[in-house]
DNA sequence: ACCATTTGACCGGG
DNA sequence: CCCGGTCAAATGGT
């Protein structure tokens, strides 16, 4: 094929369809906002990726919808030097099959199908730990933010290393619903040595689960701008609170730039009990089932003491705003650097 | 009692 | 072999 003419119509294809994409967002994002104001206390669905609950009345559906187109048309550009066909799912790449890590039965082959569930006492039950495939590398991108809770995800920590030559620990998250929906998206989080108050968040994947839908971003008005000039995206968003994210791409990926107004703490609620067993069907009907957050302030020097997690109640909610699916965008504007 | 976090062990890539 | 990433028992909070 010849190359050439064939990336510049895609690029064209591209500049239109992210344009359009920006379009829709903010107009769902006005919407939202005027909705906001009707009934305060449901939180919006913000990007539809496709799966639309049925909840929504229909300027949100229609919304989800034009929003769901150009992701995955998008996607399909993106993805593909050969085209495929619309059914794509957000699955790219790098999810396919290296990241068999967590939702496939990859630990199986080290557990050997012993699933203990008696919790054994250390030292005998050894051989399991850090029993897992590695995964290669899913995308991969790395926001830089005041906050640490700078997404709309729900994310429960399950490590935390210290790591060399470098002052603070770095956090493991990953997102609450793997257990239930196989969600592969996992996040590392680092206080950063020159500006401690500032946080190195680097996303891996992206979120497969829907039970986001429900609870997302409160949308709120807000103004972004996108740069794509060194493969940096500067992403500033004017809401409650002044917030300033940067997103460096790495790895082509990126985009979703998430900001955090002024909450920090979010808690992982179990609405009713057993977040494990099957929670994700209330996404759409358990009117708020909210993802709580869990974040915290855990980087604080003082981590190790008590509680560096505040259980409480989750007092402020995170803001942000995420345009599109970051693999797509990702590998759009990579598309376009090369 | 349940659940999220902590923390040390383990694994695999470089 | 080292180091980053993940697992899972233990711990602590609610």
């Amino acid at each position: 094929m010849d190359s050439n003419s064939n990336n510049t119509i895609k690029r064209k294809l591209v500049d239109q369809l992210v344009q359009g994409y920006e379009f829709a967002t903010r107009l769902q994002l006005l919407l939202s906002h005027q909705h906001s104001n009707h009934s305060t206390d449901q939180t919006r669905i913000v990007s539809g990726s496709g799966s639309v609950p049925g909840d929504l009345d229909p300027v949100d559906e229609l919304l989800a919808k034009i929003l769901g187109s150009f992701h995955k048309t998008i996607s399909v550009l993106d993805s593909s030097d050969t085209v495929a066909d619309l059914s794509v799912p957000i699955a790219v790449e790098g999810s396919r099959n290296a990241s068999c890590g967590d939702d496939s039965a990859a630990p199986a082959s080290c557990n050997g199908g012993d699933s203990v569930d008696s919790r054994k006492r250390l030292g005998v039950s050894k051989g399991k730990r850090g029993c897992y495939t590695r995964k290669k590398r899913s995308h991969t991108w790395t926001v830089e933010a005041r906050r640490i809770d700078a997404d709309r995800y729900a994310w429960r920590k399950y490590g935390q290393k210290e790591i060399l030559n470098t002052k603070f620990p770095r956090s493991y998250f990953r997102c609450t619903h793997k257990p239930t929906q196989g969600c592969k998206a996992t996040k590392h989080v680092q206080k950063q040595e020159q500006c401690p108050e500032m946080f190195l968040i680097t996303y891996i994947g992206h979120h497969t689960c829907n039970a986001n839908d429900q609870t997302r971003a409160k949308t709120e008005p807000f103004d972004h701008k996108i740069m794509d000039s060194d493969n940096t995206i500067l992403a500033e968003t004017i809401a409650q609170g002044h917030v300033n994210v940067e997103v460096q791409e790495q790895e082509k990926n990126i985009s979703s730039v998430t900001v955090a107004g002024a909450g920090m703490v979010k808690e992982e609620e179990n609405n009713n009990g057993d977040q494990n067993k099957d929670y994700c069907e209330g996404s759409s009907t358990d009117g708020d089932l909210s993802l709580v957050w869990q974040d915290a302030l855990m980087f604080d020097d003082h981590q190790h003491h008590q509680n560096p997690y505040y259980h409480g109640k989750t007092s402020t909610i995170a803001q942000q705003f995420s345009f599109i699916d970051n693999d797509q965008l990702s590998s759009l504007f990579d598309s376009y650097c090369a």
